[in-house]
DNA sequence: TTTTTTGCAAAACCTTTGCAGTTGG
DNA sequence: CCAACTGCAAAGGTTTTGCAAAAAA
């Protein structure tokens, strides 16, 4: 084992699965954090959209459905949330990462390398991977923040 | 599934593991490539490090043991010597990437989310685990581009 | 000589930070 | 009122790109 060059944790908050954005509001309330028009609209376009967002398209205020804002405070708040258990984010390849709201349940992605598709699973269906990386290397994994990275189905069996 | 914002396939050509340096340059002359200075340097480095390398460490030629290099020109010539098989990388957390020479065994690895450790171990170590994520994704899973993310053996058991 | 590769400078990309001004409680 | 938060602008860190000059074959 050696150190990484890893200049930040990225150990998650315990999820707060909010349900809906009063719920959240709520939270944020009951963590002594201020509710600001910002800070709503990042929530209201992580409920609305059911997918995974990138910072960008929130500040874009979902492409122009709900008022845009500032990215910087996008940033702030999504890792704010982040802290509180609201959100989480994962890094999918190159890109910029994808937040989404933990009451979502917290997915575990595997990505294709060739194709670029993303598979979404529920933990549960990886109990016994993770176990069995536990067994053999004594980490507990986790595959919410990074992704499992491979070949997918159709690629592997097109594979040459 | 769903289609990710990955910019750019990761898939790697196949290792192409020369055991050194002249193999390598010959390895090289047979794809068609030129052998100049700064190919030879990075190379030069990367046989003498035992370990993964960033582009900023072989541009600086290994802190000075080395003439130093562009780092731009390290950044194409790694590409290069990726796309031909004689290196691979891998992203660790949010720092920059690390490469390493194939013939040092494709390693794959596991990352601690808290502290920051790095466990690298040999890919059959993890064949059940492959076998397993196979059997139940049907993803030809690999973690040589991306770690296992999780809890090293000392921060799982210190949970709180 | 011809094509590849270099070195430099600049940009691109995602994310963070500093700071003065605004706002929620 | 006052701490928390915002918006803007600027910087940070990693990687890529454009291009004229240099060097490999």
């Amino acid at each position: 084992m050696y150190d990484a060059a890893v200049s930040r944790s990225h150990s998650a908050a315990p999820p707060v699965p909010a349900t809906d954005l009063d719920e959240a509001l709520a939270v944020l309330r009951g963590s002594g954090l201020r509710v600001s028009a910002a800070r709503r609209i990042v929530l209201e376009a992580m409920f609305q959209a059911g997918e995974p967002l990138t910072a960008e398209r929130i500040a874009s205020g979902l492409d122009g459905r709900l008022p845009s804002s500032d990215l910087a405070s996008v940033y702030r708040n999504l890792e704010t949330l982040e802290e509180v258990g609201l959100v989480r984010h994962v890094h999918l390849g190159h890109g910029p990462g994808l937040y989404a709201l933990t009451r979502d349940g917290a997915r575990e992605h595997l990505l294709c390398d060739r194709c670029g598709t993303v598979m979404s699973v529920d933990p549960s269906r990886l109990d016994a991977v993770r176990d069995l990386i536990r067994a053999e290397t004594g980490f507990a994994a986790n595959f919410t923040h990074f992704p499992i990275a491979g070949l997918c189905p159709e690629c592997a069996d097109a594979q040459p």
